[in-house]
RNA sequence: GGGCCGGUGGUCUAGUUCGGUUAUGAUACCUCGUUGACAUCGAGGUGGUCGGGUGUUCAAAUCACCCCCGGCCCA
């Protein structure tokens, strides 16, 4: 009897059938959550921000990779939660906007902005899901949500209320970091730094009372009228006799006094240095530590202020020519030099940060850090070297969080101020607040009782609403069943480089709230690099966009690129080249499918040939060596076992030497051989399913059974499948193959005169210890005897 | 200045925990072949100072120390 025709008749994986697939999905509703008995296995997804075109190769492979963890919870048995979120909130696209309407925030309506934004995030929204939808994600598309929502800002606003009811709020007029350009405050996490030229003025001072001076070396010196004082380093001996002596500023004529610092660096410059305040973090902490009184220097807007004289209402860059110039007329600069100068910059719009002193809302923190630090050391970190940078930054918090923004696109902070007596109410919490815009919730004052309010016009840091992320997804304070299931999380998937934000400040607000750690694990992944190895960043213009690659090659490609490409925490190239190759581990499994597919199946027979039992004992191994990989959501190891397996010791040795049992019912041995080839295959589909979905589906179902393989179990129990490990033979199965298919390819056929055909007859004798092989081998090489 | 990570043929990678034959595999390249699923195939081959140095040792990609380069973070 010859085997029928294949089930299969296309001779390559045509991506295209992804689409179809797709829908098959979405009509049957296959990923469906609810509450059962089952454990909760809830994934607090990263709700991207739609900032633009392209996207990014690496986020894309990110969420591909998340999306492999949900599956692979669901063939484990657990419930899984995955859900879909936008990120709309924050500064990204009011920037977008403003060039995009060339229109500037400040200068028109707010309500009419704001609807400028929701319009531009919903278009740049809608092509992301549909790459995300194309990509396979198993997500919750259906309620997927937002982040500006009325119901996710009204949570913000609620769990800051909270705060604020438990003194964890409170305002303070303090030095701060500026973004002049942006308009606001911004955190420390929000801090980049670089290296940028610039001129250190080394200016003559002089001793009061005496014609002596003193050098001093500044970056800053538009600063010279906020000065307060000179340090220098108490151990540099050229100062020593400089304790509590006054010095003359030069220009503007006031005295300050000299003090010892360690801070003062003697090689830097003269090594004196003047405080203002506040030219950098040293200089507030120098004003703290000596109790000078600070000076405002800037105001709000970027400008010198009153307290600069004849440099007031300058830009910082106009004022620092102009005293430069004025400096040098009066014979004042010993010099300028030329250095990189260490600078700190918005990460948003790569402004030099100004340090000025402002009202602003901080959420307590420091109070926090031990606690986190214990917490934390509980959370399972995947891979375990990466919790060393939220340790790292824990150490560094040396301030609490300033939540104020002077932004319109955010949350925004819930307060009424009273005309009357000033102080602040805050509403009830539960819906959401607009108190630029509304009138509050409430008629009188309770401090005086007066009837007038002045809404808040400011909102909060983008990471207020990013880090309560696992309570909105698990429905806190709405639906206390689910949240009761639900929380704490299983696993936070995130980029290594929001560790310092989304990752601590998530932690920080869910333990305020929860006194809980939000979830088990957190799942740490590197950066998408381009081919150069250098990372992709639209400043640099290196940006791969993924759609356009993910239309070329299919879903299933991509993924199984990103999975066999990206080692667990490491950054990762992207290169076209190696897409392609991936591209071809696609068609071979497809070809070692449809093959099979003309096989009918036997049931396990009683006793199994030596050849089957030994490639069971390897289909055990790849199993155990999945396993792994999956439990430590590393699936840079399940893909490199399945293809190797697959492609190298499966189809290249295992194949060829049962297919003369299995295409002769006669033979003994058939069934056994029928029996192990679709048990190879159909566990190397399940093993496979969550990086590859569609393809795995497609032969699963053509082949095996008409029900999705995303809801079977992973054939972990088949470790046990082989009664006696015979992955001692492999190295010598292969090497003999090598051996006989060397020989034929040596040998020159007196018929042809051409080196003789595989099929051809030769004269090798099977070695002893493959003896058990005996018979498939001749068969698979026509050997004689 | 400190911390973390990495450096293995053109490219990527295994091996480093716990030192032990000829350093794994993929890809690219070259040659040959076309075999009962697969030219998106098969076989074979070229290609390496294992970042550098010093030390420990009978023996170092592996251990120790120092240095260099790249990345990220902190000060």
């Amino acid at each position: 009897m010859e085997p029928r025709e294949p089930k299969i008749q296309s001779k390559s994986w045509n991506h295209e059938i992804e689409k179809e697939i797709l829908s098959s999905w979405e009509k049957n509703d296959i990923y469906k959550f609810s509450i059962t008995d089952r454990p909760a296995f809830v994934i607090d997804t990263p709700p991207p921000y739609p900032s633009g075109k392209p996207w990014h190769m690496g986020a894309a492979a990110h969420y591909a990779q998340i999306d492999m963890i949900a599956r692979t919870a669901r063939m484990t048995g657990r419930n899984v939660l995955f859900p879909i979120g936008i990120d709309r909130n924050g500064l990204p696209v009011e920037i977008y906007t403003e060039k995009k309407y060339k229109v500037r925030m400040r200068q028109m309506d707010r309500q009419k902005f704001l609807d400028l934004c929701k319009g531009a995030l919903d278009e740049l929204e809608a092509e992301m899901l549909e790459i995300m939808k194309n990509m396979g994600l198993s997500g919750n598309f259906k309620e997927y949500y937002r982040t500006d929502s009325d119901e996710y800002r009204a949570l913000t606003q609620r769990t800051f209320i909270e705060l604020w009811n438990r003194g964890l709020v409170y305002l303070a007029n303090r030095p701060n970091n500026y973004c002049s350009d942006c308009g606001t405050t911004i955190a420390d996490a929000e801090i980049i730094y670089d290296d940028l030229p610039t001129k250190l003025v080394y200016m003559k001072f002089k001793l009061a009372g005496s014609d002596e001076q003193i050098i001093i070396a500044s970056t800053r010196p538009e600063l010279l009228f906020a000065c307060q004082a000179v340090i220098v380093n108490p151990e540099d001996e050229r100062y020593l006799d400089y304790q509590n002596k006054q010095v003359v500023l030069p220009l503007f004529g006031r005295t300050v006094p000299v003090r010892f610092h360690h801070s003062a660096k003697p090689e830097f410059g003269s090594g004196a240095v003047m405080v203002c305040s506040y030219g950098d973090q040293n200089d507030v902490q120098v004003f703290r530590e000596l109790g000078l009184k600070e000076i405002v220097a800037l105001n709000e807007n970027g400008f010198t202020s009153e307290s600069a004289g004849p440099y007031s209402g300058l830009r910082v860059n106009q004022a620092r020519a102009k005293v430069v110039e004025d400096l040098k007329a009066a014979g004042l600069v010993e010099k300028e030099e030329s250095i990189m100068h260490r600078t700190p910059l918005c990460e948003r719009s790569k402004t030099p940060i100004e340090i000025i002193p402002l009202h602003d809302y901080y959420v307590k923190q420091l109070d926090f850090v031990p606690q986190l630090r214990e917490m934390s050391a509980k959370l399972k970190f995947h891979p375990e070297m990466h919790r060393q940078i939220l340790l790292n930054w824990l150490d560094s918090i040396a301030i609490d969080w300033p939540v104020s923004r002077r932004r319109f696109y955010g949350t925004e902070i819930p307060i009424w101020y009273c005309n009357s007596c000033k102080s602040p109410t805050l509403p009830e919490p539960g819906k959401y607040y607009r108190p630029w815009k509304e009138k509050p919730p409430f008629s009188s004052c309770p401090k005086c009782g007066a009837t007038e309010f002045t809404g808040e016009d400011r909102t909060f840091d983008t990471w207020m609403d990013s880090s309560i992320s696992p309570l909105f997804v698990t429905k806190f304070s709405k639906d206390q069943r689910l949240y009761d299931y639900a929380y704490p999380a299983a696993l936070r998937p995130q980029a290594k480089d929001i560790i310092r934000t989304w990752l601590h400040y998530t932690m920080l607000r869910c333990v305020q709230l929860t006194d809980q750690v939000p979830w088990t694990d957190v799942w740490i992944m590197g950066y998408g690099v381009d081919e150069k190895g250098e990372k992709m960043s639209k400043s640099k213009g290196n940006v791969i966009d993924p759609f356009p690659v993910i239309q070329r090659y299919g879903a299933d490609t991509f993924r199984f690129w990103s999975a066999s490409e990206a080692n667990l925490g490491y950054d990762f190239r992207c290169s076209e080249q190696r897409i392609a190759g991936a591209q071809k581990f696609m068609s071979k499994l497809w070809n070692v499918g449809r093959f099979l597919s003309s096989f009918d199946f036997a049931d396990k027979p009683a006793e199994l040939e030596a050849s089957d039992k030994w490639i069971l004992s390897e289909l055990a191994k790849l199993t155990e060596e999945c396993k792994r990989g999956y439990e430590e959501y590393n699936f840079f190891v399940p893909a490199n076992a399945i293809r190797d397996f697959a492609w190298n010791v499966f189809a290249a040795h295992y194949l060829e030497m049962v297919k003369a049992r299995a295409y002769s019912p006669e033979k003994p041995g058939h069934k056994s051989a029928l029996y192990t080839l679709h048990k190879c295959l159909s566990t190397v589909l399940l093993l496979l399913a969550p990086i590859t979905p569609f393809i795995t589906e497609e032969l699963w179902t053509k082949i095996y059974s008409d029900k999705s393989i995303h809801h079977q179990d992973m054939p972990y129990h088949n470790g046990q499948l082989a009664e006696t490990d015979m992955t001692k033979f492999t190295k010598t199965i292969t090497d003999f193959n090598s051996l006989v298919w060397n020989k034929k390819k040596e040998t020159i056929s007196p018929e042809t005169g051409k080196p003789l055909s595989l099929k051809d007859p030769i004269n090798i004798a099977v070695p002893e210890d493959l003896a058990i092989f005996g018979k498939d081998l001749e068969e698979m090489h026509n050997l004689q005897k």
